[in-house]
DNA sequence: TCATTAACACGGG
DNA sequence: CCCGTGTTAATGA
Protein backbone atom coordinates (compact mmCIF):
# COMPACT_ATOMS: atom_id res chain seq x y z
CA UNK A 1 0.00 0.00 0.00
CA UNK A 2 2.90 2.00 0.49
CA UNK A 3 3.88 2.32 -3.23
CA UNK A 4 -0.53 3.18 -4.32
CA UNK A 5 0.21 6.23 -1.23
CA UNK A 6 3.61 7.32 -2.35
CA UNK A 7 2.13 7.44 -6.13
CA UNK A 8 -0.61 9.51 -5.25
CA UNK A 9 0.48 12.02 -2.47
CA UNK A 10 4.41 11.40 -2.24
CA UNK A 11 5.21 14.79 -4.26
CA UNK A 12 4.06 16.59 -1.64
CA UNK A 13 4.16 15.32 1.18
CA UNK A 14 7.13 14.33 3.01
CA UNK A 15 8.05 10.73 4.25
CA UNK A 16 7.35 11.15 7.88
CA UNK A 17 3.66 12.40 7.03
CA UNK A 18 3.40 9.41 4.25
CA UNK A 19 4.43 6.78 7.16
CA UNK A 20 2.48 8.63 9.65
CA UNK A 21 -0.75 8.13 6.96
CA UNK A 22 -0.57 4.73 6.52
CA UNK A 23 0.22 3.91 10.51
CA UNK A 24 -3.07 5.91 11.56
CA UNK A 25 -5.54 5.27 8.67
CA UNK A 26 -7.15 3.25 7.80
CA UNK A 27 -7.76 1.20 4.05
CA UNK A 28 -11.06 1.04 2.43
CA UNK A 29 -12.55 -0.32 -0.47
CA UNK A 30 -15.59 0.47 -2.22
CA UNK A 31 -17.04 -0.76 -5.09
CA UNK A 32 -18.56 0.85 -7.60
CA UNK A 33 -22.06 2.61 -6.76
CA UNK A 34 -22.21 2.26 -3.55
CA UNK A 35 -22.93 4.58 -0.80
CA UNK A 36 -19.50 6.19 1.45
CA UNK A 37 -21.13 8.74 2.99
CA UNK A 38 -25.24 9.96 3.25
CA UNK A 39 -27.10 13.62 4.36
CA UNK A 40 -26.63 14.04 7.85
CA UNK A 41 -24.47 11.49 8.61
CA UNK A 42 -22.02 12.05 11.41
CA UNK A 43 -18.44 12.49 9.74
CA UNK A 44 -15.83 10.86 11.98
CA UNK A 45 -12.59 10.85 9.45
CA UNK A 46 -10.97 12.20 6.29
CA UNK A 47 -10.94 10.01 2.89
CA UNK A 48 -7.33 10.09 1.14
CA UNK A 49 -8.42 8.93 -2.29
CA UNK A 50 -6.07 6.77 -3.29
CA UNK A 51 -7.72 4.68 -6.31
CA UNK A 52 -11.10 5.18 -8.70
CA UNK A 53 -13.61 8.00 -8.69
CA UNK A 54 -16.17 9.52 -6.27
CA UNK A 55 -19.25 11.64 -6.88
CA UNK A 56 -20.41 14.23 -4.81
CA UNK A 57 -24.10 15.33 -4.94
CA UNK A 58 -26.43 17.36 -3.10
CA UNK A 59 -30.45 16.39 -2.65
CA UNK A 60 -33.27 18.90 -2.39
CA UNK A 61 -36.10 18.67 -0.33
CA UNK A 62 -37.82 16.48 -2.65
CA UNK A 63 -35.09 14.10 -2.36
CA UNK A 64 -33.60 14.99 -6.18
CA UNK A 65 -30.34 14.79 -6.69
CA UNK A 66 -28.03 17.24 -8.41
CA UNK A 67 -23.94 16.11 -9.18
CA UNK A 68 -21.49 18.91 -7.29
CA UNK A 69 -18.46 17.17 -8.66
CA UNK A 70 -16.42 14.29 -8.74
CA UNK A 71 -12.97 13.69 -6.42
CA UNK A 72 -10.35 11.45 -8.04
CA UNK A 73 -6.89 10.30 -7.07
CA UNK A 74 -5.19 12.72 -4.80
CA UNK A 75 -8.20 14.74 -3.72
CA UNK A 76 -10.10 14.78 -0.51
CA UNK A 77 -13.39 15.65 0.58
CA UNK A 78 -13.82 19.20 1.27
CA UNK A 79 -16.61 18.43 3.70
CA UNK A 80 -14.87 16.68 6.16
CA UNK A 81 -12.42 19.56 6.26
CA UNK A 82 -15.61 21.21 7.83
CA UNK A 83 -15.33 18.86 10.30
CA UNK A 84 -12.28 20.77 12.39
CA UNK A 85 -14.08 23.52 12.23
CA UNK A 86 -17.12 22.46 14.36
CA UNK A 87 -19.49 21.56 11.89
CA UNK A 88 -19.87 17.59 11.86
CA UNK A 89 -22.98 15.96 10.16
CA UNK A 90 -22.05 15.51 6.26
CA UNK A 91 -24.65 18.23 4.02
CA UNK A 92 -23.83 16.04 0.81
CA UNK A 93 -23.65 12.44 -0.44
CA UNK A 94 -20.60 10.72 -1.87
CA UNK A 95 -21.10 7.38 -3.92
CA UNK A 96 -18.19 5.90 -5.39
CA UNK A 97 -18.30 6.32 -9.03
CA UNK A 98 -16.20 3.23 -10.03
CA UNK A 99 -14.08 0.83 -7.76
CA UNK A 100 -12.28 2.90 -5.38
CA UNK A 101 -9.83 2.47 -2.61
CA UNK A 102 -8.90 5.57 -0.13
CA UNK A 103 -7.12 6.04 3.45
CA UNK A 104 -9.12 7.17 6.33
CA UNK A 105 -8.17 9.19 8.70
CA UNK A 106 -9.20 10.12 12.38
CA UNK A 107 -10.31 13.43 12.89
CA UNK A 108 -7.91 14.30 15.37
CA UNK A 109 -5.24 13.10 13.55
CA UNK A 110 -5.99 16.17 10.98
CA UNK A 111 -5.40 18.74 13.63
CA UNK A 112 -2.36 17.54 14.58
CA UNK A 113 -0.39 16.80 11.34
CA UNK A 114 -1.83 21.08 10.56
CA UNK A 115 0.63 22.19 12.98
CA UNK A 116 3.10 19.71 12.51
CA UNK A 117 3.35 19.44 8.65
CA UNK A 118 3.74 22.39 6.13
CA UNK A 119 2.50 20.26 3.58
CA UNK A 120 -0.19 18.62 5.27
CA UNK A 121 -1.01 23.05 5.65
CA UNK A 122 -0.93 23.15 2.35
CA UNK A 123 -3.18 20.47 1.35
CA UNK A 124 -5.74 21.65 3.01
CA UNK A 125 -5.91 24.89 1.93
CA UNK A 126 -5.37 23.67 -2.06
CA UNK A 127 -8.24 20.94 -1.37
CA UNK A 128 -10.58 24.10 -0.36
CA UNK A 129 -9.70 25.96 -2.84
CA UNK A 130 -10.29 23.27 -5.39
CA UNK A 131 -13.19 22.12 -4.18
CA UNK A 132 -14.48 25.77 -3.98
CA UNK A 133 -13.17 26.56 -7.98
CA UNK A 134 -15.04 23.09 -8.98
CA UNK A 135 -18.21 24.66 -7.36
CA UNK A 136 -17.80 27.65 -8.79
CA UNK A 137 -17.56 25.60 -12.21
CA UNK A 138 -20.73 23.25 -11.74
CA UNK A 139 -22.71 26.91 -10.32
CA UNK A 140 -21.39 28.20 -13.75
CA UNK A 141 -22.76 25.51 -15.76
CA UNK A 142 -25.95 25.22 -14.10
CA UNK A 143 -27.13 28.82 -14.61
CA UNK A 144 -25.70 29.76 -17.91
CA UNK A 145 -25.77 26.58 -19.71
CA UNK A 146 -28.31 25.31 -21.63
CA UNK A 147 -28.96 21.27 -21.11
CA UNK A 148 -27.45 20.13 -23.90
CA UNK A 149 -24.19 21.94 -23.19
CA UNK A 150 -24.69 20.22 -19.98
CA UNK A 151 -25.17 17.19 -20.83
CA UNK A 152 -22.39 16.88 -22.88
CA UNK A 153 -19.95 18.25 -19.93
CA UNK A 154 -21.16 15.65 -17.60
CA UNK A 155 -20.27 13.10 -20.14
CA UNK A 156 -16.74 14.73 -20.82
CA UNK A 157 -16.04 14.91 -16.94
CA UNK A 158 -17.35 11.17 -16.93
CA UNK A 159 -15.31 10.24 -19.54
CA UNK A 160 -12.19 11.67 -17.69
CA UNK A 161 -12.87 10.04 -14.01
CA UNK A 162 -13.44 6.64 -15.22
CA UNK A 163 -10.81 6.77 -17.93
CA UNK A 164 -12.81 5.03 -20.40
CA UNK A 165 -14.98 7.08 -23.57
CA UNK A 166 -17.58 3.95 -22.50
CA UNK A 167 -20.46 5.28 -20.36
CA UNK A 168 -22.03 2.35 -18.64
CA UNK A 169 -24.80 4.21 -17.82
CA UNK A 170 -28.82 4.65 -18.26
CA UNK A 171 -30.74 7.58 -19.37
CA UNK A 172 -32.49 7.81 -15.83
CA UNK A 173 -29.30 7.63 -13.79
CA UNK A 174 -27.44 10.54 -16.18
CA UNK A 175 -31.05 12.38 -15.43
CA UNK A 176 -30.60 12.18 -11.82
CA UNK A 177 -26.93 13.41 -11.95
CA UNK A 178 -28.30 16.57 -13.96
CA UNK A 179 -31.58 16.78 -12.19
CA UNK A 180 -33.82 16.71 -14.98
CA UNK A 181 -36.07 14.19 -16.59
CA UNK A 182 -35.27 11.06 -18.72
CA UNK A 183 -37.10 11.94 -21.80
CA UNK A 184 -34.59 15.24 -22.10
CA UNK A 185 -31.29 13.20 -21.97
CA UNK A 186 -32.66 10.44 -24.19
CA UNK A 187 -33.74 13.28 -26.94
CA UNK A 188 -30.46 15.19 -26.22
CA UNK A 189 -28.43 11.98 -26.47
CA UNK A 190 -30.40 11.09 -29.58
CA UNK A 191 -29.32 14.66 -31.05
CA UNK A 192 -25.48 14.15 -30.04
CA UNK A 193 -25.60 10.47 -32.14
CA UNK A 194 -27.22 12.12 -35.36
CA UNK A 195 -24.36 14.90 -34.83
CA UNK A 196 -21.96 12.05 -34.72
CA UNK A 197 -20.55 12.99 -31.19
CA UNK A 198 -21.54 9.71 -29.55
CA UNK A 199 -23.12 6.33 -30.31
CA UNK A 200 -26.29 4.50 -28.17
CA UNK A 201 -26.07 1.53 -27.11
CA UNK A 202 -28.18 0.12 -24.38
CA UNK A 203 -27.07 0.85 -20.86
CA UNK A 204 -23.82 2.78 -22.95
CA UNK A 205 -22.34 5.81 -24.37
CA UNK A 206 -20.03 6.00 -26.70
CA UNK A 207 -17.95 8.88 -27.01
CA UNK A 208 -16.62 10.13 -30.50
CA UNK A 209 -15.56 13.56 -31.01
CA UNK A 210 -16.44 15.83 -28.34
C1' DT B 1 -39.72 27.89 -26.55
C1' DC B 2 -38.43 24.27 -23.82
C1' DA B 3 -39.01 21.17 -19.59
C1' DT B 4 -41.99 17.96 -17.35
C1' DT B 5 -45.27 14.32 -16.89
C1' DA B 6 -47.75 10.47 -18.42
C1' DA B 7 -48.39 7.12 -21.62
C1' DC B 8 -47.22 3.76 -25.13
C1' DA B 9 -44.63 0.66 -28.35
C1' DC B 10 -40.44 -1.74 -29.37
C1' DG B 11 -36.90 -4.99 -28.46
C1' DG B 12 -33.11 -7.39 -26.04
C1' DG B 13 -31.81 -10.17 -22.27
C1' DC C 1 -41.74 -10.67 -18.71
C1' DC C 2 -38.99 -6.63 -17.23
C1' DC C 3 -36.22 -2.83 -18.18
C1' DG C 4 -34.13 0.64 -21.02
C1' DT C 5 -35.06 3.33 -24.83
C1' DG C 6 -37.42 6.42 -28.23
C1' DT C 7 -41.34 9.13 -29.09
C1' DT C 8 -45.63 11.80 -28.65
C1' DA C 9 -49.30 14.58 -26.57
C1' DA C 10 -50.77 17.65 -23.01
C1' DT C 11 -49.59 21.10 -19.85
C1' DG C 12 -46.99 24.67 -17.69
C1' DA C 13 -43.24 28.12 -16.86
Amino acid sequence: MWKELEEAYGFQFEKELLAEILETGSIKKVSAGNRIIEIGEYVTGMPLLLEGAIKILREDNDGDELLLYFLERGDTCAMTLNCCLGQTKSEIRAVAENDTTFIMIPIAKMEEWTGKYKSWRNFVFESYHNRLSEMLDTIDTIAFLKMDERLMRYLQEKAMVNANDFIQSTHQQIAYDLHTSRVVISRLLKKLENEGKISLQRNQIKLKNL
